[in-house]
DNA sequence: CCGGCGT
């Protein structure tokens, strides 16, 4: 669809010109009346899922997991919906004084995730907050119980296109540019779930650009086969 | 169609 393409392509010069963030894929959930998206979204510090919650009303919540995090979360997702199917009816008199049937943590770098599977008279649901220290924003969202697997099943989805890794930028090599008779060239380099590669885009005046990727396994063959035209160049020259 | 024990 030429939509999606004039998308990435304006992802693509925003993230040649340093922008902070680029988006790699979106999902929609609908879970009784409310709206989840679920972004890829990589930056300079590496790759991480925003899920936002847009409640009936439009308020809206969001939280940012790595995606190891991301990966960690899909796992507790089975384990709280296996719980849940194990419950019987909802039942206040039984319920512990916090509420919560069944809870568990993750910490990733200095955020906390807290998961709690809880009940209150509309149902059951898996609340996740996310803190970060010295009182930095907390957030959180609220999963109907019933949404859990179908949750769980879309992140399965994003976490086997775009992989588990959280590819922090700071381990690759910095992107760089060459310009050559009016031609901007630049060398940025990326990561998928299939490997690191280098983008190489021509950009010219009027605002044309051409890229290819290239893998970084061949990243050194392709850097012979240059050596060896301009080798032969040169010689020539000499002559 | 809601709604999730707080600043």
């Amino acid at each position: 669809m030429s939509d999606r393409e004039s998308g990435e392509d304006q992802q693509q010069q925003a993230q040649n010109r340093g922008a902070y963030e680029q988006e790699l894929a979106t999902k929609t959930l609908m879970i009784q009346s409310k709206r989840f998206y679920l972004d890829v979204k990589q930056n300079r510090r590496g790759r991480f899922i925003k899920i936002a919650e847009v409640g009936a009303g439009g308020k809206k919540s969001r939280l940012l997991l790595a995606m190891s995090t991301a990966a960690e979360f899909r796992d507790n997702l089975t384990e709280f919906s296996e719980h849940y199917a194990s419950l019987g009816p909802p039942n206040p008199d039984n319920l512990p004084e916090d509420g919560k049937l069944k809870t568990e943590t993750m910490v990733k770098d200095n955020r906390r995730y807290y998961l709690d599977l809880k009940e209150n008279q509309r149902g059951r649901f898996l609340r996740v907050s996310q803190t970060i220290p010295r009182g930095g924003p907390r957030t959180h969202i609220a999963i109907p119980a019933q949404g859990m697997i179908e949750f769980r099943d879309a992140l399965t989805d994003l976490l086997d296109e775009f992989g588990i890794e959280d590819h922090d930028r700071s381990e690759l090599p910095e992107n760089r540019t060459a310009r050559v008779e009016g031609k901007i060239f630049y060398f940025d380099v990326g990561s998928n779930a299939r490997g690191v590669f280098l983008r190489l885009t021509e950009a010219r005046p009027g605002g044309y650009r051409s890229s290819i990727t290239i893998p970084e396994r061949a990243w050194s063959r392709f850097r012979d086969l240059m050596a060896e035209f301009a080798d032969k160049m040169k010689s020539k020259e000499g002559q």
